[in-house]
DNA sequence: GTCTATAGTCAGATAGAC
DNA sequence: GTCTATCTGACTATAGAC
C-alpha cells in the first residue's frame, strides 16, 4: 500500500459527493470540500479545472456504473426471455435494484439517489449535460420493453407512466421526512432501501399497468 | 385606483416568486429579485426583515390556499358521504385539483408546484419549517381518509402510499424535460396541466389501491 | 503536485439622508 | 417608505513560490 492510501484527487470526489448529497451543490463550497477533505483550497482547480468539471465528474461516476447495470440486467433478461416480452415487475426491478444495491453497499451510502433527485431540480443545466445525455439510450430501452410488457398502452402513455414512475422512484428514497411526518405519532417509519423497496414495488407496478385511455373501466 | 396599482411589498413578493421558481431560492439573489421588481436593494430587507422570511412568505402565500382548498375539499366530500367511506379516486382528485386549479388560473402560472418540488430537496430547513407543519393537519386528514378507503391496508402501508403519491406529484407537474426525453421523437409530449391529470389519476389510484402484504397475489 | 496569498466578484444586511 | 452608499463576509479562480 501506499503511504497516502488515496489520492488528494480521490479524496477530493468522495468528500464532494458526500457534501453534496447532504446540502445541495449550489450550497456546497470549494472551501466546505477541501477543508472536510483535508486537502488545499487550489488542489479542486488543479484537479478538475472548475467547480463545474467536478460536479460533473461526481456524477459521471455514479451514473455509469448504474446506466451499465441497468442496461446490463435488462439485456440479460431479453436474451432470456428469447423475444417473448417480459412481465412488468421484473422491468422494474432490473431498473430499480442497480438503485438499491448502490444505495446500500459502498462508502457512498444513499449518495446517488439524493443526487439524481437533485439533478431534477438544481440548475437545469446539470441535468441536460449529464442526466439526460447518459440516461438516453438507457430510458429509451426500458420504454420499449415496458411497451411490449404493456401492448394495451399507446405509446405516449408509456412515456407518461415512466415519467412518473421516475419521479416516483427519485423521491421515495430520499428521507425527506414526508414519511415520519405521515407516519404522525408512535407508528415505525423504517425507511431502509430493503424496506422501501418492498413497499415501492407494488405501488409501481399497478400504476404501471393501470387501465389506458382505450379501455376505461 | 392608486397610481402605484401594487405596493413595492406585492411586487417583491411576485417578482421573488418567479424567480424562485425558475431558478431556485438558493441561486436567486436579492439583488436579482429588486432588479426585476424594479425596488430598491434595501426594500426587501425592510419589508420583510431577511432574505429567510421572504421565502417563508412566499411559501405561506400559496400553502396556505392550497391546504385551505384541500381541506375543503375533503370535507365537504365527507359530510357528503355521512361517514360512509370514500372512493380512492375521489380522494386523490379531492387532493390533488387545487394543485392543478392553482397551476392553471392566475399570474402565478405554475410556481407552486415548483416551490413545491423544491421544498424537498433544497435546504431541510424550509421543509421543516413551513411545509411540514402548514401540511401536517392536511396530510393527516387524508391519511385517515385513504385508511377507511383501503382498509386491506395496514397504517404503514398507507403511509408509504401517500408518500410515492406525493413524490410522483410533486414531479408529475414539473416540465423537466425527463418527459421529452423519454418521448424520443416525433412524439407528442403535451404537456398541459389537463393532460398531466388525466395520466396522473390513473397511475396513483392503481398504486395506492395495489395489494398490500397481507394480501399476496 | 502542493501550497500561500490574493485578485476579483457577489452575496446579505444596514446606517443614515430624504 | 424609499433611497444611496457602504460594510462585512464568502465565494471561485489564479498566479507564483516551493
Amino acid at each position: 500500500m501506499d503511504s497516502t492510501p488515496v489520492s488528494t484527487r480521490d479524496r477530493i470526489l468522495a468528500t464532494a459527493e458526500k457534501l453534496f448529497a447532504e446540502a445541495g451543490i449550489g450550497a456546497t463550497s470549494l472551501r466546505a470540500i477541501t477543508a472536510a477533505a483535508n486537502v488545499n483550497l487550489a488542489a479542486v482547480n488543479y484537479h478538475f479545472g472548475s467547480k463545474d468539471a467536478l460536479v460533473e465528474a461526481v456524477y459521471r461516476r455514479h451514473l455509469e456504473p448504474l446506466n451499465a447495470a441497468r442496461l446490463q440486467n435488462l439485456e440479460k433478461l431479453e436474451t432470456a426471455a428469447a423475444g417473448r416480452p417480459l412481465d412488468v415487475e421484473t422491468i422494474v426491478r432490473a431498473f430499480v435494484e442497480p438503485l438499491v444495491e448502490q444505495a446500500r453497499t459502498g462508502a457512498s451510502g444513499a449518495v446517488l439517489t439524493r443526487l439524481l433527485a437533485q439533478s431534477l431540480h438544481e440548475a437545469a443545466g446539470y441535468v441536460e449535460r449529464f442526466y439526460a445525455r447518459e440516461n438516453d439510450a438507457v430510458l429509451q430501452r426500458y420504454r420499449d420493453a415496458m411497451q411490449q410488457a404493456i401492448p394495451a398502452l399507446s405509446p405516449d402513455e408509456i412515456c407518461w407512466r415512466l415519467n412518473f414512475m421516475l419521479g416516483t422512484l427519485h423521491n421515495a428514497f430520499l428521507d425527506a421526512g414526508l414519511l415520519k411526518l405521515l407516519a404522525g405519532n408512535g407508528n415505525s417509519a423504517e425507511t431502509s432501501p430493503e424496506v422501501t423497496l418492498t413497499q415501492l414495488i407494488p405501488f409501481l407496478v399497478a400504476g404501471l399497468t393501470a387501465p389506458g385511455q382505450r379501455e376505461a373501466i
